[in-house]
Formats: structure tokens, sequence, C-alpha cells
DNA sequence: GTTCCGCATGAATCGATAG
DNA sequence: ACTATCGATTCATGCGGAA
């Protein structure tokens, strides 16, 4: 096993899981090519042919995830000759014949969706990211997704809203003091089944002193801050699912890794990753920004040794 | 027809909905008792029946929704024995086979969930809204749903200090009219398939001069702002759609109207409704509710007229 | 060093046109 | 009839250059 362990593979995922051993990893999260998209670099899947593609692979993940880990698939079906397709509601069902318990659907909220106007839709803003797992009790680490408190104290000044600005108006009476300080107690609480990123989320959580031990958030936060965010899977979306569903120096399989986001993110919460990447150009530029990645990683441990000394 | 536009039918729709014509709504908006819920009112559905109890009526409403109608239902499949259960998607595909096409799934995301906590899920807060027409050419009215633009307040007040910010507040203090005048020159764009309700948005609806012809909404943002907003099905909801998909003096159904807020919504815009509630209580404090708000606005146009003489 | 303005750019979708 | 390509549409975000 160990000798697949960080490592990014630029094999194919339907044959090259057979390699890994059962109950062996901790954590799935992926974001598969989508039916009839990414034509140039994975060759079309039509999306009648969705489910039988991807339904081979789906045994072997099952096979190689521990019977407490957890299979986090996110995709989103694109509409064809005007209608939704239904192939992801046709995989669910199909997974769970399979043995898969679907345990939840997760919305990602993405606020930068991509522009247009249509006469019958308006511009797709979601994702569904879906939570399946071997058994009913998977393990699950809430406490270190936990986000700052409630609706309006979740924005700064900076991006006060319309909104916020009209309950100071009419309830604290122009009282601006007390608001100031309930930012700096906030209260963090448990998150919901929407997901919505904020690198400010992230950064509280490395910064906060109630000792949910997550490592190296900083660092990790100001590369997530560098990344370019309209990607299509930004950082912070493995990063949320693997604190939530994986501990330290466990490991997290992405199947279809495109260029390294998930491998990134292992990296940097301190887990191991195994990834597979069909397309050479793919996973060449994932092992390149791994590499600058573990680089940037020992100089910054350099760095804070001679800060002390 | 007109005999049964603009009533609450304390019947049960499952048999009611034979009495209406073909091709003679132009909206359905409901949010249906969902399995194995409500049990007290309306008799528990158990979600392995929950498809075949409401084929036959999707089969009704296919038949008196006009061919360039919507039909909006809102529904979220509860967790059962620790999995998201598979009756909604089953649903979906059934509704298809039986001629729905089936256009987009929104997500209303509801800031506000049911709190609680589990050891292996969050709290759920977001439903589903899902889009079915008879034809893939419907009526949609995007303009009349747009949105203040998104980083527009944040713009606007990052560039004012703290201390403007403060003397801001002060000098506007409760007076409405400043607000207004800011909210007219913001700039508006149409919303994503994520629903996210706010009142002023709404309100910024009714005050805008960009002729997008939608009434009242001053009144409507009061009424709104008067009613429970931890309520199942928020009056703002049925609005939101009913603004995007009827134009004034359509008509829109709802089967199963609980307390009737798809009628107040519906009368506040200017359309007329059909409202089924099994439940009697429901249906009597629907027509309440319904006569209350009719009297209001018999006030508000006589004080207008009189202030204007 | 900051802040601000302008500009390019995205896992997009529809409808029309061409092969 | 079915597939492939192109143009038009739209907005949040990060970046570079300027004030």
């Amino acid at each position: 096993m160990i000798k697949y362990i960080n490592k990014i593979h630029n094999r194919d995922s339907s044959t090259f899981l057979r390699n890994l051993p059962d109950d062996s990893v901790n954590l799935i999260v992926t974001s598969p090519p989508y039916a009839d998209k990414r034509k140039r670099y994975y060759g079309s899947v039509h999306p009648k042919n969705y489910v039988e593609w991807f339904v081979p692979i789906a045994d072997e993940l099952h096979r190689v995830l521990k019977s407490n880990g957890s299979f986090i698939l996110n995709i989103k079906e694109h509409p064809r000759d005007g209608e939704r397709d239904t192939y992801v509601l046709e995989l669910i069902l199909e997974l769970k014949k399979r043995g898969w318990y679907w345990i939840e659907e997760y919305c990602w909220y993405k606020k930068n969706s991509f522009p247009g106007k249509w006469p019958n839709r308006f511009r797709d803003s979601w994702e569904r990211c879906l939570h399946f797992s071997k058994q009913k009790d998977f393990e699950m680490f809430q406490d270190a997704v936990k986000v700052p408190i409630g609706d309006w104290a979740e924005k700064r000044f900076k991006s006060l809203s319309e909104n916020d600005f009209k309950r100071h108006v009419s309830s604290t009476n122009g009282s601006l003091g007390r608001n100031v300080s309930n930012w700096l107690d906030r209260k963090r609480v448990y998150p919901h089944n929407v997901i919505v990123l904020e690198e400010e989320r992230y950064l509280s959580n490395g910064l906060s002193d109630e000792g949910n031990n997550v490592p190296n958030l900083i660092e990790f936060a100001t590369v997530c801050h560098n990344k370019n965010h309209s990607a299509a899977f930004p950082i912070e979306l493995p990063s949320w699912f693997i604190l939530l569903l994986t501990k330290e120096d466990d490991i997290v399989l992405d199947p279809f890794i495109g260029s390294g986001t998930t491998a990134v993110a292992a990296l940097l919460l301190n887990r191991n990753y195994i990834g597979i990447e069909k397309n050479k150009e793919f996973a060449q530029s994932a092992r390149a920004e791994i590499l600058e990645l573990l680089k940037q990683k020992k100089k910054d441990a350099k760095t804070k040794q001679e800060n002390f000394s």
C-alpha cells in the first residue's frame, strides 16, 4: 500500500484502482468529469452512458474505502435539450443498489457562477456534494469545521449589506460600538449542509484557540488566498470535507484529481493522498504544484525555526 | 371556471382537481405534505408510497395547467434510518415519464433552518424547488425578480470610514426615505438558481422605477415583515415564483395551500388564486387571513385616495 | 504603502448555422 | 435527423496600473 501513497498516478481509475488493497482509504473526495464535458481531456462520456461508466469505478471505490470512511462526490447535471438531465439522480439510485448508503446531499453554493442569460433559466450557482458511506456509523469530526456565528456577524463592515444596515437603523439605533465588540468575541457554531466557501472562515479556524487540532491553517489560508478562486474545484471544497471526515495522517483518495487540488488540500492538512489522473498534462501539472508546495512548506518551517532561535 | 377562482376549497386535491377545466391555470406552486410528516393533519403518507400517492395528482395538475405554464414543487426528502430517502428522486423520474419536463431544480437556501445536532449530519438548510413544465417554451418574466448587484453595498460602504458610517446611521435613524434613495441607484442584475430570501430585495422591486410593473410591493413587504419567518413556507417563496412565472390577473393554483400563504402572495401581487386544502382548520384559517388582507387593502386604498383629495 | 478603477476571464447555455 | 461549431449573452473576482 505504502508505495501508492503520496503520489499522482498517471493512470485510468477504472483499471488502476484494482491495485489498491481493500479497506485502505479513509476518504474519497472527487469531482469527476461531468457528462459530455472536458471532452478534450477525457473523451466524451455521453449522459446516457454516464451511470454505466461510473458504476464499475464506484464498486472499486467501495472496496478500497475503509468501513468507517466516506465518499464525497461533487457533481452537477447539465441541462440537455432544455431540461436538467437525470443521470445524477439515476446514479444515486444505482449506487444505493450497489451497497452505498446515501447519507446526505450537501449543497455547494457557488456565488461566482458563470455569467450568461437565457430565456428559460438563470445561472447555475450550486452543485451537489453527495455523501456516501459503507456503514451508517462513519467517522465525522464536526468540530473541525465550525464557523463564526451567524448571519450579520459573518460579514465585516467592508461587506456590510443593506440588510444589515437597516437593522442597525431600526434596532441598534446608532450605537455602533456594541456591534463591533460582537465581532471580537464571535462564537463559533456548527455549519449546515449548505457550503458557502469563504476564506475568512478557514483563517479563523486556524487562528482559533478552541483547540480543534487543525494544523498549519495559517499557511493553508495563505495558499488559498493566492489560488485562483474562479477555479472549477477550489481548494476550500476538498479541504472542508477532509477536515470534517478525516484526522491527521489519514489517507485521502481522489480518482479524478485533475490538477491536484485534492492532494494539495490533503498535504496542507497533514493527511496523505493518493491521486489518479488519466490525462498526462494534468498529472504533470499536479506533480509540479505539489513539489512547489512542499518546497514552500520547508521554507516556512525553516523561517519559523530561525525566528525562534 | 370563474366559480372556482379566488376561493379556498376545503376539499381533497386528489378528487377536487377533476372539477377544473383543461389548460386553465398559469402557475401551480405548492409545498405538499412531506412523506411521513404533518401526520396530524394529513394522515401519514409513507415514504414508500409517496410517489404512487402523488402521481395521480400530478396527472391532474398537468391537465389543468396551461401549456405555457409552470409547476413549482417545493419539497425535501427527510433522512430515514440514517440515510436521505430517495422518493423525491424517484418522483422526478416518474413525473418525466408522465410527460412533465424537468426544467430546473432551484435551491432554496434557508438561513434560519431548524435547530438541532446529530452525530452524522448537520442542520438541513436547503430545500428543492423543482420546476416542471408542459412545454419547453414556457412563460418566464425574469426582469420581475432582478436583485441588487452583489457587491454594490460592499464597494459602497467600504469607502466610508467608521465615523462616516456612524454619521450615516444616526442621520437616517429610522427615516426610510434616505434608504429608499440608496435603493434606487443600485444596479440590479438577474438572480441565479439559489434562492436566498431577503425582504429588502422585494421592497426594492416595488420601489424601482425601472418599470417592471410589479404593483403594491410596499404593502407586500410590510405584510412580509409582519409574518412569522420561521414558518415552513414563507410568503416570499411563492411570491418569487409568482413574479417570475405569471403576470397580473393570471391564475395561481396551490393544491395543498395549508394556511393560505400562496393565496396571500397571489392577491398581493394582483393575481388570482385557487386554493385547495383538505384540512378544515387550515382552510378556515386561510380564509380568515385572506379576509383580513382584503380589509387592509381596502383601507390602504381609501387612505391613499383621501391623501390625494 | 493604500485604495480605486478598468479589464480579462471562467466546469455556461441557447439558438442558429453548417456539414 | 443528428452532431459540431460559433456568436451573443452576463457578472463575480483577481489582477495590474494609476492616483
